[in-house]
DNA sequence: ATGAAAGCGCTAACAG
DNA sequence: CTGTTAGCGCTTTCAT
């Protein structure tokens, strides 16, 4: 077999132009059937393969999409790329994924990267606000809520309201007061919608947080397992339960309290967030507020899609979480009667 | 600012030929300073972007490789995946993730659709022996032992035989003979490789084998405890340790003693083989044989860049485990004097 | 329905 | 050191 046939071999192969050979291969409808018989013999006897770059050259569209996370071996975004590359290549694309590592200045080069390749368009969880960078015609989709600054841009997100309403809602309803949150980098747009939530949670169930602490992470386990022993650590009446931004940090939590040889959930409480299949290996499970990972990257890929064939529409959509509980929160003696029982768990 | 700006704009406001602009935008040496810096400027002002798409159609050299694996959400390939991007990114080359799902139809669509994409390379850990399928001019790293039956093909590997040793030889050394192993599938490579290695190990401890059962899993976690669950509930003298063929499946083994009160390591002893991070979650931490997987996808990378670069130079590299040490596997009472306390644990 | 011809944007001979 | 020129393989008018 010779060095890969060209369409002009196999025309001539089929005894037809370039073009009827072209069209025959690209299913266009003028086309005869014998002739299309004919070049469709040619080709497969000959092993010809379409050269997609010379296509992509001329027609400008490549067929690839890229994808920016922070870390692709966090199986969140594991999980999210996953859902991505399986609706692409459901509509004949493929992914190529980049890790920033938050890293603006490498998010930056990936971006650049990318868009002189020619993508099709960008799947982008930000670091910054690099989004402004983009302003490139090609069609982006920000991951999370970082997109929702700019007006202009598409971007799938979780509801962190209904999440922390879920997931905090299962804490309160079961009588914690004194709650530790490991939430993540107070410069991110992230952090004040958490912050944002749990004061809504708090409100809606009449609940004094003066019993709250806050600690800062950066959502690897070895930050979780910190924030948690410098909070089990400090004076003062203890917490009761750990409410974690994500489930990496939750685990990292478990762990210091078992450094404290403290029971999980008898005397600490923790509750994640992400879903991660790692949170079901530990024992108790862990109880977490699960994001729809897959669903997520699916919905991301559908919404450059359809930017790419509506040129320019703009998609916004707001998936929900769930609660798998799990059995690393447990119901505190009541102590006063403002806890509110009537408020139920699990409502979406 | 106009539509992405082409080399031939650039060499006009540059007052420069198109070469000439080309030759300063791709670092080519033979460009006086002063028009370099003036193409620079031109090409800064307005905003030009390489068209890699035409550079690659010119040039044949795409600067993207394919990785086509099982499932990207498993955490294993999960980290090879990020060490191949970071190598690949460190030698200006991105990658694109395709998941098989041990589906040897998409494999091969995976592969020919790669192939057409024109990307420079392919790593691959092939469900089947598609691997003379691939016998265009592509350069092509196996990952895992699936290489070894083509002489032909450059592949990278862990040392399975070095592995068990260490991880049986850790039972064994313990005093374990009544060993549950849950391997893969049976018809696979990967499977003989391991059932050799532990005929190999239990010849070196000189143990008798007739307390070995052996259950057959698909590496996820259902399928460990599933196997587990058949060799705890079997008539007959008991297992006191499982020997998994993956962490995930081990993990799956340790809910399956849980599940029957069973205390791990006092009841049965657990250990897996990949070293994801699953397995430092759990308490007691997972004993495991680790692979070195993010040494194994930069490995993959340079082989397939010394491919490139040597024209065809093969490498065929064996990568070392190591032993992570857990809380999953006990001492069991010496019944006779066939164990040999000599053998050292931890070797190389 | 088919063929001829014109590029997509870039690189790499080849001359100067 | 610089410019001219010829394509890479394909798609896509525009005639026929």
């Amino acid at each position: 077999m010779a060095s890969n046939p060209n369409i002009l071999e196999i025309a001539k192969l089929a005894g037809v132009s370039k073009s009827t050979a072209a069209r025959a291969l690209s299913g266009h409808p003028n086309v005869s059937a014998k002739s299309r018989k004919l070049v469709e013999a040619a080709a497969a006897s000959a092993g010809y393969q379409r050269n997609h770059v010379a296509a992509a050259l001329r027609t400008g569209r490549i067929g690839v999409f890229g994808l920016v996370v922070r870390d692709i071996a966090n199986p969140f975004w594991a999980e999210l790329a996953r859902g991505a590359q399986d609706e692409a290549e459901a509509n004949g694309r493929s992914v190529i994924v980049l890790n920033s590592d938050w890293d603006a200045a490498r998010e930056e080069r990936h971006v650049a990267s990318l868009l002189s390749t020619q993508v099709e368009g960008i799947l982008i969880s930000p670091v910054t606000r690099c989004l402004e960078l983009v302003r490139s015609e090609t069609p982006m989709v920000a991951l999370g809520s970082a997109g929702e600054g700019s007006p202009n841009t598409s971007y799938v997100r979780t509801d962190v309201d209904q999440g922390v309403r879920l997931g905090l809602g299962h804490l309160l309803a079961r009588g914690h007061r004194r709650i530790g949150f490991i939430v993540g980098r107070s410069d991110r747009r992230a952090y004040r919608h958490l912050m944002s939530a749990i004061k809504a949670t708090t409100a809606a169930y009449s609940v004094d947080a003066s019993g709250f602490m806050f600690e800062e992470g950066d959502y690897f386990p070895a930050s979780g397992e910190a924030a948690a022993s410098r909070m089990l650590d400090c004076a003062g009446p203890t917490i009761t339960a750990v409410f974690a931004a994500n489930d990496l940090m939750a685990l990292g939590a478990m762990r210091a309290a078992r450094a404290r040889q403290l029971d999980v959930p008898a005397d600490l409480s923790i509750v994640g967030m992400d879903g991660i299949e790692a949170g079901t290996f530990t024992h108790p499970v862990l109880t977490t507020v699960v994001k729809p990972a897959t669903a997520m990257g699916r919905e991301a890929v559908r919404a450059l899609l359809r930017e790419i064939r509506e040129g320019g529409a703009r998609t916004r959509s707001t998936l929900p979480c769930t609660l798998r509980t799990g059995g690393t929160v447990s119901t505190i003696a009541v102590r006063s009667r403002d806890v509110i029982e009537t408020v139920v768990e699990g409502e979406i």
